[in-house]
RNA sequence: GUGAUUGUAGCUCAGUCGGUUAGAGCGCCUGAUUGUGGCUCAGGAGGUCGCGGGUUCGAAUCCCGUCUUUCACCCCA
């Protein structure tokens, strides 16, 4: 075979994508109860959007971004989206969303790129869901968030999850949490593996996430981020907490967790399931107040957000039995032409009834009667109807229920509204 | 990027010590008397054994390279 799909990318086959709109409609449901509007960006945009939103230090801009010159002698750089708070971001700012309501709800479904090698549930080219809430520093936005992605997954059906949850503080707290870590592991230093002795200058919060098993104690035993909290990210994260304990949405207080974004503050959350091997978070988000200024905003411009890794939520639904029960949609009848003038017939009346709004099948190969019932049955037709000569001529119809095998007569006139009353 | 791992029919997989026409199940197609699907039975189509090179009288099988798959590190959804 000549060409195949590129390293890390993947075709969703038709008999995949019932399951994925199950996915998409599922989540847009909910997004709609919470009034959330959706929003489409490009998939490419300035690479200094991504430099400056996401911050240099993450590997996601430092080695994982499709980076290119829109022509060689092009000084501009563009980069293929990695993920979509900074675009929502941008899009929120350029069009002064802002001043056309105070809060901002939207969502998104679309595809991402890293250039990260491929693994269990980590593509090259990826599908998050995920939604934006921009305009309110209060906890109630927060916790709705939280209870937004959280009744996404209910809703579909995963169970075997844990939420975790933190907080950041501001940045001040982030600053003086950072200085205070790092003495605690400056004695340690000689234990820590290098990428932590890396990461001790350029994001020492980021140590805390570490796989290493040696590092394990370390970590557990450092002053956490929760004990130097400012005053109002106390109280703020206090209501957070409140309020899901409220909505019945459990949680669990994770002091290791930081999140790999720069941009975040105050909450931070991700869910984990047990199914999805080493890549265990099937979502995440949390508080990014600063980003809007970062990209430019005159003033502070309070945000809180989740991503939803969709290709993970597919593992996570394959292990709990639920995919398999999506199934296709199924033609409402099956239009079985015994002659080539009955083949005129059924094509006429194929189309006239999908105008009615009907799924109806025909055969497109001039197959044998035996060979279009066999199709009927195979695509799960409700309907079969023989058209042949006598049929024609005696207007009368020989309905035939595939899923019960009962067979009734019908006159002609009647056959359209005695199938959509027994489909509907 | 580092380390492992995989590749045989559309799918899931057998294939002995290197030996002659590479198999199975599922799926697909056709048929089992004249106008009826599902079950059963019979038959059929479908493979450059990932690709390139090497060893050998002879390679799906051994060696090298390459691409790909999967997994872990790393990173993250």
């Amino acid at each position: 075979m000549k060409f195949q799909t590129i390293t890390g990318t993947k075709d969703i086959l038709p008999s995949e994508s019932p399951l994925w709109q199950h996915i998409e409609h599922t989540a847009r449901s909910i997004f709609k109860r919470f009034g959330y509007s959706e929003i489409r960006t490009p998939i490419f945009e300035d690479t200094n959007l991504f430099l400056r939103g996401i911050g240099e230090t993450t590997d996601i801009v430092g080695k994982e971004m499709y980076t290119f010159k829109p022509s060689s002698e092009s000084d501009e750089s563009l980069t293929l989206r990695p993920e979509m708070t900074a675009s929502v971001m941008r899009a929120y700012l350029q069009h002064s969303l802002g001043a056309q309501s105070p809060v901002v709800k939207v969502y998104y479904i679309s595809k991402l790129f890293r250039k990260e090698k491929p693994q269990k549930g980590r593509y090259r080219q990826f599908w998050q869901f995920g939604a934006e809430c921009i305009g309110s520093a209060n906890p109630e936005a927060d916790a709705e968030i939280i209870a937004m992605m959280m009744m996404i997954y209910d809703e579909l059906g995963i169970k075997s999850t844990m939420l975790k949850l933190n907080s950041l503080g501001d940045i001040e707290t982030r600053k003086r949490y950072r200085a205070i870590l790092q003495d605690y592991l400056r004695p340690h230093f000689d234990k820590l593996d290098a990428v932590s002795k890396e990461r001790f200058e350029k994001n020492p919060l980021r140590i805390l996430d570490s796989k290493n098993p040696d590092l394990q104690d370390l970590i557990a035993n450092a002053p956490r981020i929760l004990d130097c909290l400012d005053e109002v990210s106390k109280s703020h994260f206090e209501t957070v907490k409140t309020y899901l304990d409220d909505f019945g949405v459990k949680y669990v207080i994770e002091h290791r967790l930081v999140r790999g974004l720069d941009y975040y503050s105050r909450t931070a959350f991700e869910l984990v399931s047990s199914d999805l091997g080493a890549q265990d978070a099937l979502g995440g988000g949390g508080r990014y107040d600063g980003l809007g200024e970062q990209l430019g905003a005159e003033k502070e411009i309070p945000a809180v957000g989740f991503a939803s890794g969709i290709e993970r939520l597919l593992i996570a639904l394959e292990s709990a039995g639920i995919s398999e029960k999506i199934q296709p949609p199924k033609p409402d009848v099956m239009l079985v032409a015994q002659s080539p003038l009955a083949r005129g017939w059924i094509m006429k009346t194929a189309h006239a009834w999908r105008k009615e709004g009907l799924a109806v099948e025909t055969d497109l190969l001039a197959r044998s009667l035996k060979a279009q019932m066999r199709e009927a049955n195979r695509l799960g037709a409700t309907f079969a109807i023989i058209v042949g000569e006598n049929e024609l001529q005696t207007g009368k119809f020989q309905l035939k229920n595939l899923l019960t095998s009962e067979q009734k007569e019908i006159q002609q006139e009647n056959l359209l509204s005695e199938i959509k009353n027994r489909t509907a």
